[in-house]
DNA sequence: ACCATATCGATAGTGAGATATCGATATATC
DNA sequence: GATATATCGATATCTCACTATCGATATGGT
């Protein structure tokens, strides 16, 4: 059934904000879109765009009108898994965590929070936006038992490498890290970096070429 | 005095974790280090490292012996602008706005907030972590007045290009957007996003991918 | 003092990803 | 119905980040 197609880790990465704008163009009852105005929107260029949909659509293209829309959602939201959701357990129920677990925009991109871990007595056994947190010793038995294979973590950076091993041991197949630190893991697992700190060697950059400008 | 160098992104946001390294390794007492066990312990080519250092180091690598890491971290330092902050605004406290609000490491990156924005009256002028909460409608005079180069959007994505609007319209030069909205701002401001649902797209397809090996 | 070797810098090679070009085709217009 | 054109897919080309190779050199061991 599914087209044996092996996206670019770029051209992936993409593919949410072609949703995005395909789900406002049906919004506004447009039913096909061409790969230059897209690509116009999204500021890329359009032969990349076309190469990205072709990668991923059951059907092709038709020359002055374009792709449909309708058809587009569906194999973007399949290709990258919206509609089979992703269960996954937190850790670390500080700020940040909280936030996450707040976030109702996940079930829409196909993660599912299942449930929170943290070591802080004070706040284990509360329920966070209808989320339990547990005590991090119950980790283990809950992840084995439900088959969760992702893991996020959201605990300070000294604790990140304890918390990834004892993810990693549970049998998680993917971390999602937001610590600025650099885990160790197993090859099969894949760690996802949320690291705020090379955003902002970015604009720090990007701040002082501009400042050299003037 | 500055070597004219112009880094690579990729390069860029290698720079904290090599950071991040080298702090560890003077908290042992380490004088020098070798790109190779940069390399080993952060999973890079060693070539890379050695590159990326020779970029931003104003002395050469010893053989035998490697890198001198007082000096080193002095260079990425100096080379990300950790020394000189960033002054920056928070638009949207909701629960990531108080997150970030609230993240005591942004100064060591170099960043500080230095007020936040909301629409929400029963929000407005709260202090939150210290930073003073203000009507929307006072960002601009304040930017402008306080020469501020950097935005943070942390509002829901209906309302992400609107900000971006009126933070470009006040004289901002960077975004650091946390909606996941494209957003449409002129050639000189950066935008740097930090999407969420790219990042899930990428846990996701490698999950597919785990399953169809066993 | 000598040699073995870890490390360096420089240069060349590779590969992924983005872009440019071109012929084919569906659709709108006259 | 003929014609113009926007769009498509395929192929070729280009770009640039990363990697591999190699000779040079400082340091530690014998
Ligand atoms: N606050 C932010 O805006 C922000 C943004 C991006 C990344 N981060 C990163 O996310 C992490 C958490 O940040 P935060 O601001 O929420 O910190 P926080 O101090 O508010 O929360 C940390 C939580 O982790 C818990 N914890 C500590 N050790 C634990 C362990 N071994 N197992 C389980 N739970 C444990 C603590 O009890 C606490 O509840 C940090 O690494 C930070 O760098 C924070
Ligand atoms: N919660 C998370 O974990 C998380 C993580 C990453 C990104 N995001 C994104 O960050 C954004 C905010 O998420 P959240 O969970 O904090 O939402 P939230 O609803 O908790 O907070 C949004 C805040 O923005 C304020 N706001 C609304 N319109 C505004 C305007 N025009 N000007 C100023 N303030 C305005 C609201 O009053 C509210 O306080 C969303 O775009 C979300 O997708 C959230």
């Amino acid at each position: 059934m599914n087209k044996k197609v092996t996206l670019t880790v770029q051209a992936l990465q993409r593919m949410p904000y072609y949703l995005q704008y395909l789900r406002k163009a049906k919004e506004q009852g447009i039913e096909s879109v061409s790969s230059t105005s897209i690509a116009k929107d999204l500021k890329l260029n359009d032969v990349l765009v076309r190469k990205d949909l072709a990668a991923i659509s059951t059907t092709q293209g038709k020359p002055k009108s374009g792709f449909a829309v309708n058809e587009l959602i569906d194999n973007i939201e399949d290709y990258l898994g919206y509609n089979n959701t992703m269960d996954a357990v937190l850790v670390g129920v500080g700020s940040l965590g909280r936030a996450l677990l707040g976030n109702d925009e996940f079930e829409k991109y196909g993660l599912n929070i299942v449930a929170a871990f943290d070591t802080d007595e004070s706040i284990v056994n509360q329920i966070i936006s209808g989320k339990q947190v547990f005590p991090l010793k119950r980790l283990k038995g809950l992840v084995k038992r439900m088959h969760i294979n992702i893991g996020i973590i959201a605990v300070p950076g000294e604790f990140a490498q304890d918390v990834a091993d004892l993810l990693v041991g549970s049998g998680i197949k993917a971390i999602w890290n937001f610590s600025l630190v650099k885990l160790k893991v197993p090859d099969h697992v894949l760690v996802q970096d949320e690291n705020l700190a090379a955003s902002l060697a970015k604009l720090s950059l990007h701040l002082r070429d501009e400042m050299e400008k003037n």
